[in-house]
DNA sequence: GTACTTGCAAATACTTTGCAGGTAT
DNA sequence: ATACCTGCAAAGTATTTGCAAGTAC
């Protein structure tokens, strides 16, 4: 069961995601859903990422060594990914010298997105 | 009594703004809190941070031009404000080259601090 | 049988809203 | 009086937990 979470894609919500695997497995609850993400968590396999939005949002930490961030739209919510390397050059380099030992980070950039701004 | 609010410092979660309000004026209701923050939000005065750890937390957005992100600690929940400079570069870059406006952006470090880390 | 997983329902945490009473104009 | 602000209590949303039944070894 845990293996069919893994198979969605990018940035979801809990509920979307219990949306999707009730459309293969009806009974399956909200809980469940919530444990099985709280393992992957833990595991690393899925970043949970709080965007701001009222509900989190889960996605892969993918195997694939793929790395990036979201553009949020304030108006409709969407949530887009990009990567940039300059970008994670400045945050190594931060974390580097910071007094926490970092293990991760989020970056999350907050606008209107086209179709919103016009 | 919103003006009571903007003397609080860094990054306090609602309730812990709710506590020291309390200490001047006890009978003011989280509602209240939560009203004003809300009122300050919109008006850029404050700015809301979702870490990750169950609340929101809120800050003064410095009048005095003051701009800064975190890091924070995943085994005490400690939150620490840092700032650099070359980070702002690289996010003003992307932001400008986004398929979004971008308004705004959050950077959140995660990792454990030193107490935490040893 | 023992140990682990799971769905349901209840509980918890955080935040928002309705409403009645108070204050200011 | 009218309009606004505020505290309390209730409601709403997101997430976690207790527990009994189901499955695996």
């Amino acid at each position: 069961m845990i293996d069919a979470l893994a198979d969605e894609r990018c940035c979801l919500t809990a509920q979307e995601i219990h949306d999707r695997v009730r459309l293969e497995r009806p009974r399956v609850g909200i809980a469940s859903v919530y444990r099985a993400l709280e393992t992957l968590v833990e595991l690393g396999l899925v970043h949970r990422l709080e965007l701001g939005s009222g509900g989190a949002h889960y996605e892969p930490a993918a195997a694939t060594g793929d790395h990036h961030h979201h553009l949020v739209c304030g108006d409709c919510g969407r949530v887009e990914p990009f990567a940039d390397d300059r970008l994670e050059n400045a945050i190594d380099k931060v974390s580097a010298n910071a007094s926490f030992r970092i293990h991760g980070h989020d970056v999350v950039l907050r606008g209107a997105c086209d179709a919103c701004a016009g």
